[in-house]
RNA sequence: GGAAUCUUAGCUCAGCUGGGAGAGCAUCUGCCUUACAAGCAGAGGGUCAUAGGUUCGAGCCCUAUAGGUCCCACCA
């Protein structure tokens, strides 16, 4: 009738099992609920593209261990999923795949592209999120959203629409980064700097004379790392306080190979003290010089195709690819003895995140976002302490980042993403920004109009994922109820991305912070710290961790030894520890169930809850230890430190659980005689077990609850069960220095043992001395455990040594001297050695303890509670040493 | 160029508000003790990078130095 654990752990048996169970049971399921408090999370919405790697099954443990520590503390959690678009990274794979059917997307084209688009999210969506489930990720899947379904389509248009007519979107040519392989321009947060070997090239360019002509003696020599783009230069400048060009000021140069005239301007952005002095001005090729031509007027020569090769702006290099020009140009320069030297130079070059081309800037006519004023409620929350970040360091990168934004282009040359909703008149080219197609033009009236091929970064809509999950731009009771959401999880690495977007649109759209908390995780690395990569194939696959151990195992290694924001290694022998962990919690609870049966079969009936005088000293221990455990772990996980949590309850399952009370109970368990003490013993066993498989849940939810549920059949899941609390009556400070006095005496005895070689099947009698009552009070309570745990016949307990053979060997322990008289003897020399140590190490002690409280200044300001405990280990040292010194004395 | 972070046992890392240095793995010794050998009992192993400073007291706070990681900016 009762069930049963299997006789071995294996997670792969029960972790599918129990998940069904809890989505038949709708336990993940939360509704607005005014009677109870909210806490809501929303998950980073994986692409659709993706498989569930390391990074993921981190951050979703994170986010599983908070939403159920928070429903089991009775809040309503809502833990909101869905699916991301990831506009380029979606578009990317389909156009390779395409490829490989021989396929190309423009003659495929648009609608025909984005059926297959369908098709993909559609075969690939859902992949990701049955993997999730594998790691047990308690998620409400009735209200998982996708960022292209309908309503955050309308949310977008609605953001969109709304933010130009506040004028905070607009169009316009600026410089932009360009992707020649993705074909798209792209934000500045998407280009990644990496240093490459590369060459200064120095140049000179012939000065015009007053005739005219260009000179034939006069040059001005510059350096660059990107001689090609010469062919769009529209001035030289210098620095105007230069001396050495003052002279020039006013006069123009050749610009060779393309033959045209251009001016030497003046301007500030040049350095003096680096290469020359002069630098050649390309406006349309480099954001600086984009800027020095804008205060110039200098005009913008576009010199490249999208595809990155020189165009019909640049002569007789039109169609060569830019590093093909590159090597043509600095030929020719070479051949018309304008190329000065070349050195070798490093340099950091700008490359697309996604595809690591270099990419290529451009100015081009783009969507822009304008950031100064909307970016001010973001920097104010943090600054503030409204939102907070976790670690708080992470607070320097936010500023740093918000301080140097620039507006955000947010239009992309793709088609899988929101396509903007701005539409051109075909005859008058007047732009309507609307949220439905308008039939006709308000400025001529003319009824065709096209809408913008382009479509909007894939961080646009991420950014409203907090609310646009929960129905805005309708105010839904969900919206009212669950919003602003409690806590983001998520890596540090996309914290410009999207923690910063997110939050100027919650202030700017719901006019509320989106969030209370970000936590900030690190990367998973490899076992020998490198990022986990495809191209590295150092990949560790979650899901086949997850088939070898179970996800229990996964989830625990994930979280412990690490802090907020550290990246952390993965490694194996990691796993078979949290393993080995799980293993210890099943057969702990199977052998409590064992002998709950066992006792039930002789007696009738169940464990009955005990009268508090019932319970033993090692019971009131075991509880009180249990009491503080749920004070320490509830505080840690409600300041985020899950990881110092979920160690503690470890420490606390296997130490002082199994280890000690478990071995400790033993004796009574076995002993049906005493009918009482079995059942308190019983009792404790399963009252300790089920509050500690509690606070274990959030952390290891499946084997917590297959042993639950097993333990407690009339209980529907362990997931809902309410999380324990602290409480006075379960505090027991005497009975807790009580064992831990027993506890040190048994490590005492064991140490010895060790020492002397003494085979553990050789039991001995041990004699507990002590002038003190409540001593031998105690070890009269403690006895049987006594007996068993420190390999004793018999346990004597008396006020001296009368009786005691002469070479017993002693163990000296606050308050008593234990010894342990061996049959055949014992080398008093030996003995006395090992005294000595004992003195040497108390001696050290008392040193340390007495210098403290001799130091007048220390007397004078540490706090009360420090010298009191100062003066009460000074007590129990000199105690100590005086028993050892009588030991050595009685040898000697 | 600027910022952040790290340097603790052989390895990988914890150490939360300053108050007697910890874990896992590895190593060594002894145990198949009727929950667990995926285990039990013990042991060894650390000038907490270096040098100063603050403090009664520093792994923890401050300054400098060395080395590593990483982010941002970018000088053409």
């Amino acid at each position: 009738m009762s069930k049963e654990l299997a006789k071995t752990y294996d997670p792969k048996g029960l972790e599918d099992r129990l998940y069904q169970k809890w989505l038949d049971h709708k336990y993940f399921h939360a509704e607005a609920d005014h009677e109870k408090t909210p806490f809501t999370i929303v998950i980073p919405p994986p692409n659709i593209t993706g498989q569930l790697h390391m990074g993921h099954a981190l951050d979703n443990t994170m986010q599983d261990i908070l939403i159920r520590f928070k429903r089991m503390q009775g809040y309503n959690a809502l833990w909101q999923p869905g699916t991301d678009h990831a506009s380029i990274a979606t578009e990317v794979k389909i156009t390779e795949k395409l490829k490989e059917e021989g396929v190309d997307k423009h003659d495929l084209g648009r609608d025909k592209f984005l059926e297959r688009a369908w098709e993909w999210k559609k075969e690939y969506g859902g992949r990701i999120i049955s993997q999730l489930k594998k790691m047990g990720s308690s998620c409400d899947w009735d209200r998982e959203r996708f960022t292209m379904d309908e309503g955050c389509n309308e949310a977008v248009t609605e953001v969109f629409v709304k933010m130009h007519e506040k004028g905070y979107i607009y169009k316009g040519a600026r410089i932009i980064n360009w992707c020649p392989v993705c074909n798209t321009s792209i934000s500045d947060a998407e280009v990644e700097y990496k240093e490459q070997a590369g060459h200064f090239w120095h140049i000179k360019y012939p000065l015009i004379n007053e005739d005219g002509v260009p000179s034939d003696t006069e040059f001005l020599t510059f350096a660059t790392t990107r001689p090609e783009t010469m062919l769009g230069d529209t001035a030289v400048a210098i620095h105007p306080e230069d001396e050495r060009y003052q002279h020039l000021i006013g006069r123009k140069v050749m610009l060779p190979l393309m033959n045209r005239v251009i001016p030497i301007v003046t301007d500030t952005y040049v350095d003096r003290e680096f290469g020359t002095g002069v630098v050649k001005i390309t406006p349309a090729h480099d954001p600086n010089d984009f800027e020095v031509g804008r205060r110039h007027n200098l005009p913008i020569i576009n010199v490249m195709n999208d595809d990155a090769t020189i165009n019909e702006n640049g002569g007789k290099y039109a169609g060569m690819d830019r590093y093909e020009a590159r090597e043509a140009i600095v030929k020719e320069l070479e051949a018309m003895g304008l190329l000065v030297k070349i050195e070798d130079h490093a340099h950091n070059v700008g490359t697309h995140d996604r595809c690591k081309t270099t990419i290529e800037p451009l100015v081009k006519e783009q969507w822009f976002v304008k950031m100064e004023e909307l970016i001010k409620p973001a920097r104010e929350a943090v600054r503030k302490g409204e939102i907070k970040l976790i670690p708080q360091r992470m607070e320097k990168n936010y500023f740093n980042w918000i301080d140097n934004i620039r507006d955000w282009c947010i239009s992309r040359q793709l088609w899988w993403g929101h396509r903007i909703p701005a539409y051109y008149c075909d005859e008058c080219k007047e732009i309507v920004v609307a949220k439905e197609t308008p039939k006709m033009c308000p400025k001529c009236g003319c009824t065709h109009l096209t809408q913008d091929p382009d479509t909007l970064d894939t961080w646009f809509s991420s950014a409203l994922w907090p609310f646009e999950t929960l129905g805005w731009p309708k105010q839904t009771e969900d919206l009212k109820y669950f919003y602003p959401t409690d806590v983001l999880v998520t890596g540090y690495d996309i914290i410009f991305f999207w923690v910063i977007r997110m939050i100027f649109s919650g202030y700017e759209q719901m006019g509320e912070k989106p969030f209370k908390t970000v936590l900030f995780h690190g990367l998973v690395r490899d076992s020998q710290g490198r990022k986990m990569s495809k191209s590295l194939g150092n990949g560790i696959d979650p899901l086949e961790i997850i088939e070898q151990y179970g996800a229990d195992a996964l989830r625990l290694t994930l979280i412990t030894g690490n802090a907020p924001g550290n990246d952390m290694r993965f490694y194996y022998e990691r796993v078979e520890n949290s393993r080995n962990f799980a293993n210890k919690v099943w057969n702990a609870s199977r052998f409590i169930m064992m002998n709950m049966e066992q006792a039930k079969e002789k007696t009738g009936g169940g464990v009955k809850v005990p009268a508090a005088e019932e319970l033993e000293p090692v019971d009131k221990w075991i509880l009180s230890k249990l009491n503080t455990l749920v004070k320490d772990v509830t505080d840690n996980m409600e300041h985020f430190e899950l990881g110092i949590a979920v160690q503690k309850v470890y420490d606390f399952i296997w130490e002082e659980f199994c280890d000690w009370y478990i071995e400790m109970v033993k004796p009574r368990l076995y002993n049906s005689d005493d009918a009482t003490s079995q059942n308190a013993a019983l009792w404790t066993l399963k009252t300790v077990l089920i509050d500690a498989l509690k606070l274990l849940h959030p952390y290891m939810p499946f084997i917590t609850e297959e042993i639950f549920c097993t333990l407690q059949s009339e209980e529907e899941s362990i997931m809902i069960s309410k999380w324990p609390e602290y409480s006075k009556e379960r505090s027991f400070p005497k009975e807790e220095k009580d064992i831990e006095i027993i506890k040190e005496a048994v490590r005492g005895i064991r140490n010895v043992r060790t020492e002397m070689n003494v085979a553990p099947g050789r039991r001995a009698n041990v004699y507990v001395v002590s002038g003190e009552q409540a001593i031998l009070d105690t070890f009269t309570e403690g006895r049987l455990f006594f007996a068993s745990l420190a390999y004793a016949n018999e346990v004597m307990l008396q006020g001296d040594k009368a009786g005691i053979a002469q070479d017993a060997v002693s163990v000296v322990i606050p308050g008593a001297t234990l010894y342990i008289p061996f049959a055949e003897l014992v080398d008093i020399a030996q003995e006395i050695q090992r005294l000595e140590k004992e003195r040497k190490r108390l001696q050290g002690e008392l040193d340390r303890v007495n210098g403290m409280l001799g130091n007048e200044r220390f007397i004078s300001k540490a706090p009360e509670a420090k010298i009191a405990e100062e003066k009460e280990k000074l007590v129990k040292y000199t105690r100590m040493m005086e028993q050892v010194n009588t030991r050595l004395g009685q040898l000697r």
